[in-house]
RNA sequence: GCGCCUGUAGCUCAGUGGAUAGAGCGUCGGCCUCCGGAGCCGAAAGCGUAGGUUCGAUUCCUAUCAGGCGUACCA
């Protein structure tokens, strides 16, 4: 447990005991005890910790809720005198206000400094399974702004899922099979036919990009007219493939100069080949949930809490997308997955409830599969919203924003906002709103903590044994409040996690670089009485790790010198 | 029409069933004999609207208005 946790804990114990304590000798008339909280008030003058059990009580006891109190707080530590605890308060409504031993604060940056790098994380997840999916953008094009929101999301969720304890595994779905796979070979054969002087149409919906045509020039200066004289089934098949590989690779590489690594890329493709897809229909239509109309399969997707039933082979014969994707989500819970979160853009919603009533159909129960939806990147420009197109020249490929802003204040620009609000990116201030871009604020603090121990070590003074610090020398209004506000990473980082919103953790280390900034200019660290600076060395110290740990989970460097 | 997300300061966004709703940018006013001024301190300014639940609602529920996205035998 940490710190917070353990107070809480021990907080909402004495309460308990107050209440018991009362009931017994016939003060206070309850049944059950309320499930109340122990919550840290946002107004400092409120005290470290605020209990609203009074409140909660007042029902049941008919009585108002400060008379309550009242009675719970001649209750407490009436026998025995707590160790942390310095005062307890009635407040307002009927708070019970718990002020904290300046000790106490104290001994949380003891035990926060002893923690070392480890700092901030915690088991809370249990050393669970769990597989983040994200991005797998169709592998015909190039990363856009809505794959790097997804990607920062993604890796940042899947960085402080680790911290927090749980065993997180990244993907990424290749979709290399479908309709729009033939559609990408249609368009690559009509490039080459082209590039090789033949005056032949390009398919209407095909891949218009200039990328494309690029690539079948690749293929052509290392293959030559090898295919001119094959037949069109296999001249776009070996396009295909080989293409494929190119996109694919160079999807992987754009990630990761982002900073993102995949554990798995699954490749839709294999789903098919080993029989996976058409195995899911059979247990489908053998559980009773299938039924035939217009000579094409469906899934009465109705009985599982959807609007209407859903296609899974097409008259044609060919499965759907969503049918593979049954497939899929099968395949990760059959690989021990605990749980299976998928980032997805605002477009796909449509299909949340229709795969979640599948899986359920299948006997894998909906809430262990989550989707994450992030609302959509809007690109601005001129003042103008404009669609992401190609042949607008608006689109704008993750490649070219880590040129244009770099990796760092990318992806904190895209995990600072949460999930679901959406986003306006303004082309023509990219660069400029790089600079406008906290990263740097929080960036900075680190830097400016390197520099100050730097120059301690250069006076040969280095960080001293923690049995030897007084960290009561740490008094200053300044410096209990970054004291605080470090204590609170372990929770910040698990509620981040349970949450599954990374953006958290971004809002954290502003505020918690703000505060450091503050005290800076408050407190000299270096040139003051020798047990004071000691402590302040030991608090810049705790307060660099943090900085870093938060910096690490978001994929942001964490620069000694800017 | 139906479904999902979002309406918080001039702008971009955080936040919370509680006691005085925050930050950045912008505006205005201060701070460099001193550890990094990419910084600090201060000021003005806000929960779309109307009901409901609650001891207490910006937060939960309903309605309504506004923006976005879905609503394919596309993915």
């Amino acid at each position: 447990m940490n710190w917070l946790e353990e107070t809480r804990y021990e907080l909402k114990k004495d309460l308990c005991a107050a209440a018991e304590a009362a009931r017994a000798a016939g003060e206070l008339n309850f049944e059950t005890l309320p499930d109340f909280v122990i919550e840290r008030p946002r107004e400092k003058s409120h005290g470290d910790f605020a209990a609203n059990l009074a409140m909660l009580l007042a029902r049941q006891a008919h009585m108002a809720p400060p008379k309550i109190a009242a009675i719970l707080t001649a209750r407490l530590y009436a026998e025995q005198p707590a160790q942390w605890v310095d005062a307890v308060e009635i407040a307002g409504a009927g708070f019970i206000n718990f002020r904290m031993k300046p000790e106490w604060l104290t001994a949380g940056l003891a035990d926060a400094a002893a923690r070392g790098e480890k700092f901030g994380e915690s088991e809370f997840g249990g050393g669970q399974k769990v597989n983040i999916e994200f991005v797998s953008a169709n592998p015909t094009g190039e990363l856009h702004l809505g794959n790097a929101r997804g990607a920062a999301i993604g890796d940042t969720l899947a960085n402080v899922m680790q911290a927090a304890g749980y065993d997180v595994d990244r993907e990424y779905y290749i979709n290399d099979a479908g309709k729009q796979i033939e559609n990408f070979g249609l368009s690559l054969e009509a490039r080459y036919l082209q590039q090789m002087g033949q005056d032949v149409p390009f398919p209407e919906d095909g891949y218009h990009g200039e990328d494309i045509t690029n690539t079948v020039r690749g293929y052509i200066e290392q293959e030559g007219d090898k295919l001119l004289n094959v037949e069109t089934k296999l001249r776009c098949e070996i396009l295909t493939r080989y293409a494929l590989e190119k996109k694919i690779s160079a999807i992987r590489e754009a990630l990761e100069h982002y900073g993102v690594k995949y554990d798995t890329w699954f490749s839709e493709q294999t789903l098919h080949d080993s029989g996976a897809v058409r195995a899911v229909v059979e247990q489908m239509k053998d559980d009773g949930n299938l039924l035939e109309q217009d000579g094409a399969i469906w899934f009465a997707a109705d009985k599982y809490g959807c609007e209407k039933p859903e296609v899974l082979v097409r008259a044609n014969g060919i499965p759907t997308y969503y049918t593979a994707d049954i497939a899929y989500h099968k395949n990760k819970f059959e690989r021990g997955y605990v749980k299976l979160i998928n980032i997805w853009g605002a477009d796909h919603h449509g299909h949340v409830a229709r795969l979640k009533g599948a899986m359920q159909s299948i006997g894998y129960p909906a809430e262990n599969l989550e989707v994450i939806l992030m609302q959509l990147v809007r690109l601005f420009s001129g003042g103008e919203i404009m669609r992401m197109s190609k042949r607008a020249g608006t689109y704008v490929t993750l490649e070219e924003l880590l040129e244009e802003v770099g990796r760092d204040a990318a992806r904190f620009f895209f995990v600072m906002r949460s999930a679901d609000s959406q986003m306006d990116f303004d082309l023509d201030l990219a660069k400029s709103q790089s600079m406008d871009n906290p990263v740097y604020y929080v960036q900075y603090a680190h830097a400016r903590i390197n520099s100050i121990v730097a120059q301690a070590a250069g006076q040969g003074i280095g960080l001293l044994p923690l049995a030897d610090v007084d960290f009561g020398r740490l008094g200053e209004e300044s410096e209990r409040d970054l004291i605080r506000k470090l204590l609170e990473l372990p929770d910040e980082v698990v509620q981040a996690a349970v949450k599954e919103e990374p953006h958290r953790i971004a809002a954290y280390v502003m505020e918690l670089g703000a505060l450091f900034h503050s005290f800076y200019g408050n407190c000299r660290v270096l040139g003051v009485e020798p047990e004071v600076q000691a402590a302040r060395l030991w608090l810049c110290q705790v307060t660099r790790m943090a900085v870093a740990k938060c910096l690490q989970m978001l994929g942001v460097s964490a620069p000694e010198k800017m």
